[in-house]
Order: structure tokens, then C-alpha cells, then sequence
DNA sequence: GAAGTGCGTTGCAAATTGCAACCCTATTGG
DNA sequence: CCAATAGGGTTGCAATTTGCAACGCACTTC
């Protein structure tokens, strides 16, 4: 029975994402949605994708609650689509992509955006930090429990 | 002519690492990856993916440099697939994908697994902080320039 | 030498994608 | 009033991808 495979006996968070995230264009919308794309043309014009999958997407993710539509003329009836609390909340996740991306897999002609941090006034990317103690999270001070596995550089386990 | 667009046109970091991160079974490949999975079997036993999905991803991350194969057995021939550092580069990705699960995607039955911040001995998880200055990242201090738009919550244009 | 392990490839049916074309409502122009 | 345009989709169809099961192949172990 082809088709995306339902994930559920995986029984994670990530896995649980995936199916919603694990999109190419769900993720490109939902970065457009943060530079302030809301309108379905604009969408559209801007990614380049077909509207019929437009279409279908935009109604998964107001389904996973990532969107909301918000009318913003009654004749003929037009919907807005906005990033919901859940939907914003995956900013860390962009600001990781966009970082991974920039060192590995930049665009040709360097992308004109930055970031900038408001408080600091300086062009920013994300670090990673510890929600207890602040301090950096890094491969080597990090450990999953109970696990397999570190995600250290040197490892004890499994060879 | 279907299957997978070529994203090049778009001329972002995102959509640059999209074709490869933006796949359901590379998240989660990558994720046992993290967890110390090395070897095929051990994938496809943990995901449940077809074998011949899996063989056709792990070469595709390979291709693209995030794994590297690793011979450990001569007769028969035989590789583990390991993280390269491109590909390890991606933990802040899998550590907001983890948090954002983990608030909004949660499994059923609580995951087991705890990430432990080995520096303070204490639970965590991520949290953006600036590159620059060390702050936290949030949605109101961050700008994007030139942009179309700003990540805060109170927007001023196109609204 | 019969079974088991590790790693894939091959075949096929079902699902998804991309493109172009079409539909519908309403506004604008003459 | 009729035509053209804009916004937001839906429909049809062919090419591509998936998933599953089965098969192949090279050793190893009993």
C-alpha cells in the first residue's frame, strides 16, 4: 500500500513531526509564511509550485493547526493564511535550517537576507543553548538517556 | 514531468538543503543516526522502511555528504554508514525538531528518551540563543533585511 | 551442506507529483 | 451590457515514487 507510511509505531517526537514537516514544500511554505507570504498568489508566484499542490498543503497544514485562515474580504469570500502559535513556534527550527544551509548548501549568488538580532542590533544566526543552565549545547556535552548512543564524536558503544 | 522540482531557481539556503532534508525517512535516518544506528539492518529494523527505500536514501545522503560509508568487514564487504561532519552539523536541526515534537507532536506513551546536558548533569532542550551577543532568539527581537517582512508577531506591512 | 546474516536489486500495484486547463465570483473598462 | 483581469481553487492525465514481497549473492556457522 504505497503512499507515505504511517509513522506511529515509532513512537517519537521527531518521527511524529516528520509526517507534517518532512515536506519539501511544507517547509518552503512555512518559511515563506515567516518572511510574511500569506495569500495563496503569493505563495504561488513566489515558490513556483503547482497550485494544485498549493492547494492541498495549505489545507494539511491548517489541518495540523500550523496555519489558520483569516478572511480578509467577504466578496468574493478570501482567506489569509497565518502562522498559528504552533506554527511560529517552529522558528528555532527554520533558524537551525537556515544556518545548516547557510554553511552547507549556500546559494549560488549569496542570499541578500540577514538576521538580525534586534536586542544587539548585529546580524545574528542561531547557537544552540541549554534551557537549565544557558550554556552551549554542543556534540561532545550532550547525551541522550537511556540510550543507544551519544552524540559524542568519540563513542564507547557499538564499535 | 513529475517527481521532485529542482529548487535551484529559489536561491535560498533552505530551499538548497530541501531536496535532501525535506524527506520523511532522511529526518529519520539522520535521527538514528544521532542515536548511534551505523548499519543497514539496524535501520531498517528500527524504522520499519522498505529496504530498497533505505538503500536508495543512504546513498542519496552519501551523495550529498552527509554520510560517509565505513568499511568494518572485508569478506563479504561490508559498510556502516556514519555521520559526517556536515551531517552532524545538523544536531541544532534535530534538536529543534525534537523540542517542537515534544510540545506539539508528542507521542502517545511518553518517549523514554531525555537529552541531558552533560555540563550542568540536567535535562534540556534547546533554546535560540544569539550568535552574536548570546541573548535568546525569540520572534519580536529578530528582523530579517532587506524583508519583506519581520518574524515579530506585530507586523506592519501587507497586513 | 543447510541454515543464517548482511545488503542489496527487481517486479509490480498504488499513491503522489507536476502541468495545463478549466471554473467560479467579483471588479474594472468602455 | 460585454469583455478582460484578478484571486483562489479543482480536475484530468501522464510521469515518477513509494511500499511490499521475493529473489540474489557472498560469506559464516552449525
Amino acid at each position: 500500500m504505497p503512499g507515505p507510511k504511517d509513522l506511529g509505531y515509532l513512537e517519537c517526537s521527531i518521527a511524529n513531526s516528520v509526517p507534517i514537516l518532512g515536506d519539501r514544500w511544507n517547509l518552503l511554505i512555512i518559511r515563506d509564511a515567516f518572511m510574511g507570504v500569506r495569500r495563496f498568489e503569493d505563495f504561488q508566484a513566489d515558490l513556483g509550485i503547482a497550485r494544485n499542490i498549493l492547494s492541498s498543503r495549505l489545507n494539511d497544514l491548517v489541518a495540523e493547526g500550523l496555519f489558520e485562515t483569516v478572511p480578509y474580504q467577504d466578496n468574493p469570500p478570501r482567506n489569509e493564511y497565518r502562522l498559528t502559535p504552533k506554527g511560529k513556534d517552529l522558528m528555532d527550527l527554520l533558524l537551525a535550517l537556515w544556518r545548516w544551509g547557510d554553511r552547507w548548501a549556500p546559494p549560488e549568488e549569496r542570499d541578500p537576507r540577514e538576521l538580525i538580532h534586534v536586542d544587539c542590533g548585529e546580524p545574528t544566526h542561531i547557537v544552540a543553548s541549554c534551557a537549565h543552565c544557558g550554556g552551549e549545547l554542543t556534540r561532545s556535552n550532550l547525551r541522550i538517556v537511556p540510550g543507544l548512543e551519544v552524540l559524542a564524536e568519540s563513542q564507547s558503544v557499538a564499535g
